[in-house]
RNA sequence: GGAGAGAUGCCGGAGCGGUCGAACGGGGCGGUCUCGAAAACCGUUGUUCUGCUAUCGCGGGACCGAGGGUUCGAAUCCCUCUCUCUCCGCCA
């Protein structure tokens, strides 16, 4: 969320700039606007009572001290009208931070001033594009008709363990999902990513630290019993390492990459979007999470899209980097390119990474902070975060773009990880 | 799941209900000494809200797991919750 400061400083730039996100923060910032004054005057006044009843308590300690009990007795006696009052202001003090910290939390990140405008994905910018577009015969098939032919994805399957969105792998089909997701560990590692093995349920307070929750718990799937929530993405227990952190100047980057499953309810969605791999409830992802200096995030930013963008090549896949506008940015992010490749069957755009600066918005739930070199108060950090990548859509996109008459070519960088080059038809 | 113990600052570890934001030790930082370093010695060392101040600062409030309560006054007493540790049971 935005700080208070923030608001208070740059009401109107505030406004200019969410309106790029397409939301209008006008009645939301005035009453914030208030509630702060409010918060401030209500605040002094209880700070003086405070302070007074903390002398007097003194003072009375000092009496009993000397034995001046009857003196003592008579100071009890004043404080007890201001502890009636400072109960009512602590009272009202806890409403008014409450209902501050409410209206906060639904204002969305300020989307960075090279965001496009827009409203919807089509207007998307795209940034550039690179690959070959796959020259298929026109009864290609779609990688859901593949995945039967070649036995390696049951869809079926997973309806009767699970039901629909869980689907099982096979064979061959396991045994590139594994391939994939150390290629990716071992490209990220190798440019300087730590792996973490995360967790894959966390509690309220890291739901809250990203910014999952409060809004968007019906994304995720919930642990009653326990309260935990099943991660949507690693983003979140990783990210939330650094929660209540204070790091010094010196640590930056913190780079820190992991594989999780991710676990999402995608309620509402339906139709050619949920077919075949194209939307799952479980996935497997492999993600890169960056803590930089404020000054350097941008940078950081480009560097990671240009990581994300090797891997791809080096896939041979055809892809395209969108940078979003600001209709379609999350609430979260301040700037995001997606990147997409084509499944030549489908003959669609599949997302499969998301790369984001969040600036200090995650870092202020988070409260995750830095200090200058010699300087003396903290300073919120800035988080980034990126797939890299996303199984599913590129497993697709794979498949369908390299089918062969008998079967599925692997990209060759794939050979020492998979120790297979072709996935052969099977029935 | 049963029984017990505990949760204090960067770490370890004290803390009769009254100048306790917290002894002491370690660490960090600054300094003295040194060609330099070590040792020794001296000093310093949390977060947060808020008022005044151009700034350096100065003042006030809060924070000893979390939330309530008792009291003129709570790290210290009471209640609830969470977590950790030990033992037993179960178990990959």
């Amino acid at each position: 969320m935005l700080t208070i400061s923030q608001i208070r400083e740059n009401p109107d730039e505030i406004l200019q700039r969410l309106s790029i996100k397409n939301f209008d923060a006008k009645d939301l910032v005035s009453e914030i606007l208030d509630l702060d004054i409010n918060r401030r005057l209500t605040k002094s006044e209880l700070d003086n009572k405070q302070a007074m009843v903390n002398a007097t308590s003194k003072t009375i300690g000092g009496l009993i001290k000397s034995n001046l009990h009857r003196e003592a007795e008579s100071a009890q006696k004043q404080t007890s009208a201001l502890k009636e009052e400072i109960k009512i202001l602590s009272r009202q003090l806890a409403e008014i931070e409450e209902k501050l910290e409410q209206l906060l939390i639904r204002i969305p990140n300020l989307p960075a001033p090279q965001v496009p405008p827009g409203k919807t994905s089509a207007d998307n910018v795209e940034v550039r594009s690179g690959g070959m577009m796959p020259v298929l015969p026109e009864n290609a098939l779609p990688h859901w008709d593949l995945a039967r032919i070649c036995d390696i994805i049951d869809f079926e399957l997973g309806n009767k363990l699970t039901g629909s969105g869980f689907p099982v792998y096979k064979g061959m089909g396991s045994k590139l999902q594994r391939a994939l997701i150390n290629f990716f560990l071992d490209e990220n590692i190798k440019a300087g990513y730590i792996e973490v093995i995360p967790p894959l349920m966390v509690n309220e307070d890291s739901g809250f630290g990203t910014g999952q929750l409060p809004d968007k718990d019906g994304q995720m799937y919930h642990v009653a019993s326990d309260n935990f929530y099943l991660i949507p993405t690693a983003e979140v227990p990783v990210t939330n390492i650094y929660r209540d952190v204070i790091l010094n100047a010196g640590d930056f980057p913190v780079k820190n990459t992991a594989y999780t499953p991710c676990f999402r309810r995608e309620a509402g969605s339906y139709g050619k979007d949920v077919r075949g791999l194209n939307r799952l409830h479980q996935f497997d992802k492999v993600e890169i999470v960056q803590i930089q200096h404020p000054g350097r995030s941008y940078e950081t930013l480009e560097e990671m899209v240009n990581h994300v963008e090797m891997l791809i090549q080096r896939l041979q896949l055809p892809y395209r980097i969108m940078k979003l506008c600001g209709g379609d940015m999350s609430f979260t992010a301040a700037l995001t390119y997606d990147f997409e490749v084509f499944a030549g069957a489908q003959k669609r755009w599949l997302e499969v990474s998301s790369v984001s600066n969040f600036e200090s918005f995650q870092a202020n739930r988070l409260k995750l902070r830095y200090r200058e070199e010699g300087g003396k108060k903290p300073l919120l950090a800035h988080t980034l975060n990126g797939s890299s990548l996303a199984l599913p859509r590129i497993v697709a996109a794979l498949m369908e773009n390299n089918q062969i008459k008998d079967g599925i070519r692997i990209p060759p960088v794939l050979l020492p990880y998979t120790g297979f080059d072709i996935i052969p038809v099977s029935v």
